[in-house]
DNA sequence: TTGTATGGTAAAGTAGCTTGACGATTCTGT
DNA sequence: ACAGAATCGTCAAGCTACTTTACCATACAA
């Protein structure tokens, strides 16, 4: 009876504890801290959505059909992103000479500056997270997302 | 010189591996995962926000000021939403008699039903995991989680 | 009993996407 | 060689899930 009608208590645990609102709650968490350390350097203007895809920008340059794919959205959501970032100096796109259809694109001086700073955040926040769940507790942690993200995704 | 200018490799490990990814990945995948047994189910309409709204209605009523505070958007939000579920079945809106401008919001027999459908879906999902991590591994994931939680939240 | 706070809704505005349409370039098959 | 199909990117319009602004009804406080 028990699994076909859950009592108050267990419908109650599901709300609070089940593991995809934990893994909700830490990521929003991790990325609210991440961005009040980013307008704390004057990345006043980034939202979640510009650090998603420039992590996915290489260094030598990638087209954007191929950050579409990665970050999955659209090209034309990828392209109305990359406007803001050519806007504000951080990208650059240029043609591909080996296709010229296709767009490189490119981080600038400021740019490669931006992915140095975003570097430096990733460190701090992990850092809060060691100072939490000692050196151990985190390396687990990562462990076991790496592990399950394998199999479920 | 490390710390101050990362080498590639390190902006390469910072793009696959933080933790802030690791998190949404792991978030989406149980939210997608979630959302197609309910699709399986016939709740074909519910989406990712339906959930976590239905989750915060109490058993016995939550008025619509709770409810934004406690997912963190705005009454008006909560209110659209309530309409859809309400127009649906699932919700009734009565006015709260210690306090007339309040209106309590509370599940229907098929709104029950439908928490009942989730908790079984919650426990579905769970399994899925402990197969992969083992019944430790799970529990140590989601200690470790607790743990973060409690304390950079 | 009058001002002020609180609970909720209605309507309009907005952000961040998607869809549809298209031009430019490249590939493919004959 | 070249017609037809595929690929790369952009522009414009549309949509969805919110927020902001404005407001009414009720309750509280001086």
């Amino acid at each position: 009876m028990s699994d076909q009608f859950p009592t108050r208590e267990k419908i109650a645990a599901f709300r609070q504890e089940h593991l995809g609102r934990l893994f909700l709650r830490a990521h929003r968490a991790f990325s609210e801290r991440a961005l009040l350390k980013f307008q704390e350097r004057e990345y006043d203007w980034l939202r979640p959505m510009h650090l998603t895809l420039i992590a996915q920008i290489d260094l030598d340059g990638t087209n954007v059909t191929s950050l579409a794919s990665r970050i999955g959205v659209t090209k034309q959501a990828v392209s109305q992103m990359l406007d803001e970032l050519e806007s504000r100096g951080y990208v650059e796109r240029t043609v591909d000479p080996a296709n010229r259809r296709a767009a490189i694109v490119t981080f600038t001086e400021a740019g490669v500056r931006l992915l140095h700073d975003a570097y430096q955040i990733k460190q701090e926040i992990e850092a809060e997270y060691i100072a939490v769940l000692g050196e151990d507790g985190f390396n687990q942690l990562r462990s076991l997302l790496v592990k399950l993200l394998e199999s479920i995704e």
